[in-house]
DNA sequence: TGTATATTATTGACCAATCGGTCATTAAAT
DNA sequence: ATTTAATGACCGATTGGTCAATAATATACA
């Protein structure tokens, strides 16, 4: 019945990716995979929700995407709600408490751990499918309150949390001046929310919008000015250009 | 026939906002004007259009925001599309415009211009209804390359053109070092387009993140933290907290 | 091992509702 | 009386969702 209990936190466990041109993937007639079905689903899902909207996805098509047919789709899952609101939360989850769990007891200095974590947010959410549902979310927040209310309780409250737990520990060492955390964690994070928001939306291999932004030198420009803001001392290093 | 000539700069023609509830606004049985039913339709599109992306919009419901009938809106915009850029095209230009034309010849420091300049997008961009155009397109971008490159080429650009001349400004006069113009302008702008699509999504009063952000302080907070990190003197200010 | 039977994952065909868009008709203004 | 802004009624296409039929696997049995 209520297909989406199948589904906690595999978001990995098939990825045959078919190429959404051909059609079928795995097989030509119909087989059986019961188990690896409810995650192809979701991940054909995601692609076409990320790419058209909730409203504008084509269950046919997330079907057709994951090599079945739109029946076996509610097999699955009963709605097309109920399909989006799995999406979301199997594909949030995963990525960011990879992210939180690789930046703990760092040794250096706290303004290494803050650029080597932004980095890391990068690798591990931004630059990854996660960052289309964020995209999603954006627009879909309203129609979704409850969603909208677990992106929030599950991944802006942690993700939030983390950083500020980090900066906090940069002020109590005496290394960054005692400013505002919340805002200041904000601040830190937005950019890169932005950026990974934008080129999910402007194409990131051909982006409409000039020459495309790289990431890394965009976060590292952000980080060595907010730090410098940040910082007690003087400008420690050299100013980071092209 | 093509209806989308009609509108070049009118976005404030008229304001009756019917407060989609009950349903017919300005006159109870059929009443002529012509000349005020683009604006007025374009008006109701955009508030449905933002809440809805545009393919959960529905030209009913628009129609009946507009206190119009269906067959009224494809008189003046051929189909659905045309009308989404009637709504684009006409809600863009015009915030971006006063916003540029309030930050010539400063007489004061560079510093602060830019935060003048950034409080002032706010006001004139962020905290408007164009703030849910880039919020939408952020998700239609990729079903609109049309859009999107318009935007980047009647919004972006210039924005970006406009801060770069602003910082170049301060670099000139030696009030700030040598950084990647481009990059820090990206990083200057980001956190108030995200903020002000943040608050479009997750709605400006009634926030379900947590204590709503406060957006003065946030500019604030975010602007004295980078004018530090680029200043080429020292800390100038006092740490900006509550 | 080979065959019949039971189980169930999968689906083609179908349905009702919605929606973008059309057009002949209506009524307000001139 | 003429012009034209506005609309109710209608249409074809699409789509979310249903269900009985089907075929692939598992099981029982010889």
């Amino acid at each position: 019945m209520s297909a989406s209990t199948l589904l906690s936190t595999d978001t990995q466990t098939k990825n045959s990716s078919p190429s959404c041109g051909t059609g079928r993937a795995a097989a030509t007639g119909r087989s059986r995979r019961k188990e690896a079905r409810p995650s192809e689903i979701v991940d054909a899902a995601l692609a076409e929700f990320v790419e058209k909207g909730f409203a504008g996805a084509n269950v046919q098509t997330i079907a057709k995407r994951a090599g079945v047919s739109k029946a076996t789709v509610f097999v699955y899952f009963e709605t097309k709600q109920d399909l989006f609101k799995a999406v979301v939360r199997n594909s949030l989850s995963a990525p960011l408490d990879s992210w939180r769990n690789l930046t703990k007891d760092h040794p250096g200095s706290t303004r290494e751990l803050v650029v080597l974590s932004l980095h890391q947010w990068w690798t591990d959410v931004g630059s990854t499918p996660a960052a289309g549902i964020s995209k999603l979310l954006m627009q879909e927040a309203a129609n979704f309150p409850e969603l909208a209310a677990f992106y929030q309780a599950e991944v802006v409250e942690p993700g939030m949390a983390h950083m500020q737990t980090i900066l906090q520990h940069g002020v109590d060492r005496g290394e960054f001046r005692a400013v505002d955390l919340n805002l200041t964690c904000m601040n830190m994070f937005s950019p890169l929310l932005f950026l990974a928001m934008w080129r999910q939306a402007m194409g990131e291999t051909n982006p409409i919008c000039g020459p495309a932004i790289d990431p890394r030198a965009f976060i590292d420009n952000h980080a060595s000015l907010m730090l410098d803001g940040i910082a007690n001392a003087p400008k420690p290093h050299s100013p980071t250009s092209t």
